[in-house]
DNA sequence: GTCTATAAGATGATAGAC
DNA sequence: GTCTATCATCTTATAGAC
């Protein structure tokens, strides 16, 4: 499906969505938004009524599909060990493809705190995860289960995140960050799974 | 010191700072800025040519310090051990005061790449640095160093970074979460170094 | 060094023709 | 639904008095 193909609407949060990635909110103009996507000026303001309702529509959207993908996950009749690796390897591909992602999220989501945490329900959606609560059984005693589950996002989100630093500090090319990163589809389950207490076959 | 100590200069870019930090570059303004700071519009042109000019002053002071700590402990007397107990808890301390630190720097690095790596000489800092002769020394066979370097990184800094959503999502308060950050002082090394070559004593 | 005043331009948003 | 034209406001930055 070409640009051509999408309705003004579409092609407005389209253009958006990757000017305030890339800018962000305070630093993306609508000007800037209509030129991208080729549509004249007013019709931003038609369509989504300002700046910023376009802006938490796109934020919405953007942060339902990255934890509804957990949701569906963390439900589904996978082992554990199958969920980690699932884990693991779908927010890498997703993360290759949209590297600017978390942070574009983490930076704008203190601007727009309210409405995220209640229309999301991640709470609810965590608490009811079969997934916890088979971390919660293998989990050492003494460490809480969201200390394991921070590392398995840290491990898995985090050299994203960072790649502007580390990869110039330890002189790396994009081409061998991305061979690293196929490389922590196997590591980062591997180092998760030993932090759990040692398991008995079954 | 109270505020009114500093001269006009630091006073500007003490307000700066946590406004850029607080609500990035582009929704900061020059007014914002010299009303916080109390101190007259034209001084901040005056004292900093520009805006822009102003920015970069700032976000090099605070890579700088971010990065001269590295520079240190990652060089001094300590044993490896140490260094790594020292990395996670400098670190922790550090981001328990100022948790808007790491999505700042990271999510403002990419509109000003070419000054940043230039001038830090990161590369040159990690590359000869101690800490990670040994690290490369004591990692298992296959593995590159810098994996495991990045998931001491990942383990220490994410939790702060993606604490609005990990914390609604657990349902937490900032007391808990407080807690749960001097726990991982002791745990991040723990799961960090059991990555490591199993070691024989001497 | 600090102020007032203002230039010069950008920005979000809308009214009204088509 | 789409366009042009424009408003009202805000923005960075500076010139010039003190």
């Amino acid at each position: 499906m070409s640009e051509k193909d999408l309705d003004t609407a579409n092609k407005i949060k389209q253009a958006a969505s990757a000017l305030f990635l890339e800018k962000g909110f305070g630093r993306t103009t609508t000007r800037d938004i209509a030129s991208a996507a080729g549509v004249n000026l007013a019709l931003v303001n038609y369509y989504f009524r300002s700046k910023e309702e376009l802006f938490k529509t796109i934020m919405m959207e953007t942060v339902q599909g990255f934890i509804g993908q957990l949701h569906v996950l963390m439900n589904d009749q996978h082992t554990f060990e199958e969920k980690v690796e699932l884990f693991v390897s779908n927010y890498t591909e997703l993360l290759k493809k949209r590297p600017d992602l978390p942070i574009f999220m983490l930076s704008e989501i203190r601007n727009h705190p309210e409405e995220m945490a209640e229309r999301l329900g991640i709470e609810q959606i965590i608490k009811e995860a079969k997934f916890f609560q088979e971390l919660a059984q293998r989990c050492p005693d003494g460490i809480h289960p969201v200390h394991l589950f921070m590392n398995l996002i840290s491990m898995t989100v985090f050299p994203f995140i960072g790649k502007p630093i580390i990869s110039v500090g330890a002189g790396m090319d994009n081409e061998t960050f991305i061979l690293m990163m196929e490389q922590r589809k196997q590591l980062v389950p591997q180092w998760f799974l030993s932090m759990l207490k040692p398991q008995t076959e079954g």
